[in-house]
DNA sequence: AATGAATGAGCCTTCATTCAT
DNA sequence: TATGAATGAAGGCTCATTCAT
C-alpha cells in the first residue's frame, strides 16, 4: 500500500474529483468545482496535487492500484492458465459495470490527454498488461496454452478486446450486460473464429 | 465521393489541422496556427468549419471515408472470408503505419473528446465495424467460422485488439514493425490461443 | 429633395437597415444581415455608404427629412403660433405611433451611437428644433406668448417634454395612445402646472 | 445604504469605468482599460460583475442611489411644492453640471444600450420619476398645482424637458451655465408658455 | 496546513471592410 | 456597378495557479 499514510484530504479530493471527472469530463471540469466537491478550499488541492493533470493521473494509479490487487488475490486462487484468463475477464467487465463512475474515468476521461500523459497511464497500465501475460507465459510452460504464442502481441490483443467492448457498453448508454460477455469473450479468445 | 466538390480551401484546412493536431494535440493547437499551416487567415476557418471541434470530427470523417473506401474495395477483391479479414488487418496496420500524423489522429487526438463528440465518432466507426461484421456474418454461412460465433460481440474484440496493437505500437515510438504484426494476429483471431 | 437621383439601391439598404436595426439595434445588426434584407451584396453597401455607421445616419437625415416637410407644411396651414405648436406636437406624436420601426429608430437605435455621431445627429435635429423656435418667435411677437420667453431654452424643454413621452411609450410597450396625449401635452405647454 | 458593505475595490472598479466611458463610451472601453484605471487585473472584474454590461447598469444604479438620496432630503426639506419643483431642477443641474463624467454617463453613455437594458435603467430611474410624481400630487392636494393635471404625463414632460437641456449642455461643450437655467425653466414648468 | 481572493496569460470567434473577378 | 469570398484585428471572458494571511 503506497497510499496508506495519504492524509484524508487527499483522498477526499480524488473521490470529488472522480465525480466531477466523470460527469463533466477533464477538459470541462474546473479545479474550483473538485474542491467545492471536496469540500477544501481551491489552494488546498495545491498542496496535494502539483497540477490539475496530477489529480487524473493520481486518481488513476490509485484506482487501478486498487484492481491490480483484486487481480492478483484472483490469478493466485486459480487453478489453471485458462481459469485464470475467466477470472481477470470476470473482475474487468464486473468492476466497471459495478461503477460507472470509475468505467468513465476509464474509458473516456482517461484517453483525454495528450501524448505524455498517456505515456504515463501506459505505464502504470504495464503492471496489469505484465499481469496478462504472466498467465500467458504460465499457460505456454504448463501447455494448456499454445506453444508459439507471441505473448508481447496477445496480451495486447486480448486487453485491447476487453476495453473495446467495455468502451462500445458505455457509449451505448449500458443498455445490456457487460457480464454476460465474460463468456463468450473467453471463448473467443481461447478458440477463435475458427470452426 | 461525397466531397468532392468542396473548394480547395476546405481541404488545405483539413491538411493543416492534421499536421498541427498530430504535432500539439487537440487542445493545445490554435486555431491561428492551423490557419497559417494552412495558408489562409484566421477567419476564413469561420467559413468552412463551425467551430475548432468541427474540423476535428470532419478531419475524421474525410480520412475515415476514404479509409473505409480502401477496406471495401479489398473486401470485394477477397476469396474468403478469412482473406476478407486479412486484408483488413493488413490494410489497418499498414496505413497507419504509413501516416503517422493519421495515427496520432485516430489514436490519440479524437480521444481526447467528450462524451458527445465520442458518439459522433462511434457513428463514423459504424461502418467499419459494420463491414467486420458482414465479414465475421459471411464466414458464418459459408460454414468457414463457427456457427455460434457471437459476431456483435467479436467485431469489438476484433477492433478492440487491432486499436490497442496500433495504439501501443505508437506510444512505444514505433519501435517495429507494425505490419509484421499481421500474421500472429491473424493466427490469434483464428484460433485463439488454446492449444 | 437633396436625395431624388439616388439609385434605388440606395434606398433599398436604407430599407433594409431600417428594419434590421429596429429589430436587433444598431451595434448587434450585422451589415450583412441588412445587404442580406436588402437583396445586396454585402460588399455592394460599400459603394453607398463609406461605413456602417453612414448607414444610421443618412438613413435619420432621410427620415428626418421627410419629416421635416410634414412639419413644414403644417406650421405653414397653421392659423396661429398655438395652433402651429399643436400640429407640431400631433405630427410628432402620430407619425412615430403609426411607425413603430421609425420610432424605434429615432427613440433608441440613434442614442447608441458616441459623442461624435450624437453632434451630427443633434445637427440634423437642428432644423427641427429651429422649427419650434421660429414658433415661440411668432408667438412671441404677435402677443400671444409671454414676451420674456427664452426661446433657446424653451425649444429644449418643449423637444425634450415630447421626445421623453415617446420614449416612454415606446418602451412601455405601446400599450396606451400617444396621439390622445395631444391634449394634455399642450396644455402643459401653454399654461405649466400653476393654479 | 444598500452597497455599504461592498468592498473597496467594488468601487475602485466603478470608479475606473465611469472614467473610462466617459472617455470612449461604453462600447469602445475595453475592459482591460479599466481594470488598469482601477488598479486590479482583468480577471478581477469578474469577481464583482458578471458582465461588461453589468458595470454600466450598476454605476448608473449606484449613483442614481446617491442622486435620488439628495433629492429626497431636499424634498423633505421643501416647504412648498413649488420649492420643491425648484430644489429638483437645482440639483439635477448643478449636480451634472460639477461632475461632467457623471454627466456623460447619464445623458450618453446610458442611452447606448439596447432595449432590454433600457428597460433596465428605465426601472432604476423609476424611483426618480416617482419623486417628481409625489410633489405634483402634493401641489394638486394643497391647490398649489391645478387640480385636473395628468401626472403621469406631465411627470415626463418635465423630466424629459430638464434631461434635453442637460443633454443640449453638454453637446454644445458646456460653454454656459447650466445652472443659470434654473429659473427659466422653473418657470417655464410652472405658468408654461401662454401670456 | 488551509484559505480563497486575486491574478493575468491565453484564445476562440465575430464581423466590418476590402478587393480580385 | 456588383459580387461575396477572404481578411485579420480586436476583445470579452475563463480558469489554472499563486500567495498573503
Amino acid at each position: 500500500m503506497t497510499s496508506s499514510k495519504k492524509p484524508d484530504k487527499y483522498y477526499a479530493i480524488l473521490e470529488g474529483a472522480m465525480k466531477v471527472f466523470a460527469e463533466n469530463g477533464f477538459h470541462k471540469s474546473q479545479v474550483s468545482r473538485i474542491a467545492k466537491e471536496a469540500g477544501v478550499a481551491d489552494g488546498t488541492i495545491y498542496l496535494y496535487f502539483k497540477k490539475k493533470e496530477d489529480i487524473l493521473t493520481s486518481l488513476f494509479q490509485e484506482k487501478l492500484g486498487e484492481l491490480v490487487e483484486k487481480f492478483n488475490r484472483a490469478v493466485d486462487e486459480s487453478s489453471s492458465a485458462k481459469d485464470a484468463l475467466r477470472k481477470i475477464c470476470e473482475i474487468h467487465f464486473s468492476e466497471l459495470e459495478n461503477n460507472i463512475h470509475m468505467a468513465y474515468l476509464t474509458q473516456i476521461e482517461l484517453r483525454q490527454s495528450d501524448l505524455e500523459l498517456r505515456k504515463e497511464i501506459g505505464l502504470a497500465l504495464k503492471r496489469y498488461i505484465i499481469l496478462i501475460e504472466n498467465i500467458l507465459e504460465k499457460g505456454k510452460l504448463d501447455g494448456s496454452f499454445r506453444p508459439d504464442l507471441d505473448v508481447k502481441l496477445v496480451r495486447l490483443l486480448i486487453f485491447g478486446g476487453m476495453d473495446e467492448v467495455v468502451t462500445s457498453w458505455l457509449i451505448s448508454g449500458q443498455k445490456y450486460s457487460l457480464t454476460a460477455q465474460v463468456g463468450p469473450t473467453l471463448d473467443f479468445f481461447m478458440h477463435g473464429i475458427e470452426k
